[in-house]
DNA sequence: GGGATAACCGAACGATTGGTCAAATATCTC
DNA sequence: GAGATATTTGACCAATCGTTCGGTTATCCC
């Protein structure tokens, strides 16, 4: 059911418009990218991109909500909740990777966050709850033996999912392909770099 | 030889000073950052930081300097000159995660720098030249065979040092020791998480 | 006390910032 | 063509930005 065109056509739809502000925002960093570069970006006006959104702050919630919703939906998928922690954790790993590719600049937007504004802190808060998630799993998987245990579990979190996250600092599209990424990276993570 | 002291004693001496600014710079972001705020931080005014610097950007290429200066002396030290390729790399890989700890403030400006200024590209191209003495190394240590051959060097040195750098977003003094982390690190990176 | 010197201050600068508003424009249905 | 509606525009605003400058303050040596 598509509901019949009224008014003036628009020049984007909204993912679109969010498409290229989100790519604006990386490269210039949001407190650097004006409003101005956004105009000049989409090729619309100051005053058409204030007619669709509130302001610069609600073009960046927009962006990292697609980020967080896209990364807490893979602690709901079925792999995720049942067998043994080691291989859920594995799972999450290797999809966290591949969401990370696949939406990855609203990702880097969302690990690129300060918390200056409300908007921003909103974003610090959904990481923190994303990390405890994970936290337990590590837990869980060491608790059931299958990782070792002579490490601090939160360390381990920690630089486990800072490897992961490492990946939005120079992954591009077009280069390696985003599973052969998320496979590298659960080898790696799992067996480590010496030859076995 | 000390030089006597001639004029108004000044309030701060050059690295106090550029430890201040760093610290807000990092809360708040470069960008984000303006000269109001680093005055209300050191107490001084507006006027008076632009006695000792020519402004706000070379307050940014200082910090980084001091970090750039950090890391490539890592790869200066005997250890990192000498021995197998394998264990010149653990001690890049461990002495540079202690560097990060000890010059957290400047390593973190360094990893967040965008690109917008003069002295932001010099740092980006630093940062450059430092990954690919990294890439080197680990491509030695695949060639000696000491270091899996399976997969992409390149990949690998990414995401081993994404992992290194990863500890400025978490790390905070007076919480794990510096070298507990590079143990952790060095650990984690070479055998892996699975119990063994 | 009087230079000499370095550090610091207050007020102001032009430029740019994020944001506003009334009017103009392009499409629909009738 | 006449409304109705959604989108876009250009001119404008107060606030803040990084920076400048003429003058003041605190210390030294003699």
């Amino acid at each position: 059911m598509t509901t019949r065109p009224v008014g003036r056509p628009a020049r984007y739809q909204p993912a679109e418009l969010l498409a290229v502000v989100t790519a604006e925002f990386i490269t210039r960093g949001y407190d650097a990218t004006s409003m101005e570069d956004l105009a000049r970006a989409t090729g619309m006006t100051k005053s058409a991109i204030y007619h669709h959104v509130s302001g610069k702050e609600e073009l960046l919630r927009l962006a990292v909500a697609k980020a967080v919703g896209a990364l807490f939906a893979v602690l709901e998928e079925d792999a995720a909740i049942t067998g043994s922690a080691v291989r859920r954790l594995e799972h999450v790993v290797r999809r966290s990777a591949e969401v990370l590719v696949e939406q990855l600049p609203y990702v880097t937007l969302l690990l690129r966050v300060r918390g200056n504004t409300q908007a921003e802190r909103w974003a610090l808060e959904r990481r923190r709850a994303f990390d405890a998630r994970l936290s337990a799993l590590v837990q869980a998987a060491i608790d059931e033996g299958d990782v070792r245990s002579d490490l601090d579990p939160r360390l381990v979190t920690r630089l486990l999912f800072g490897m992961v996250n490492s990946v939005v600092e120079w992954y591009r599209p077009g280069g390696t392909n985003g599973k052969d990424v998320a496979d590298a990276l659960v080898a790696l993570a799992f067996n480590g770099l010496r030859r076995t």
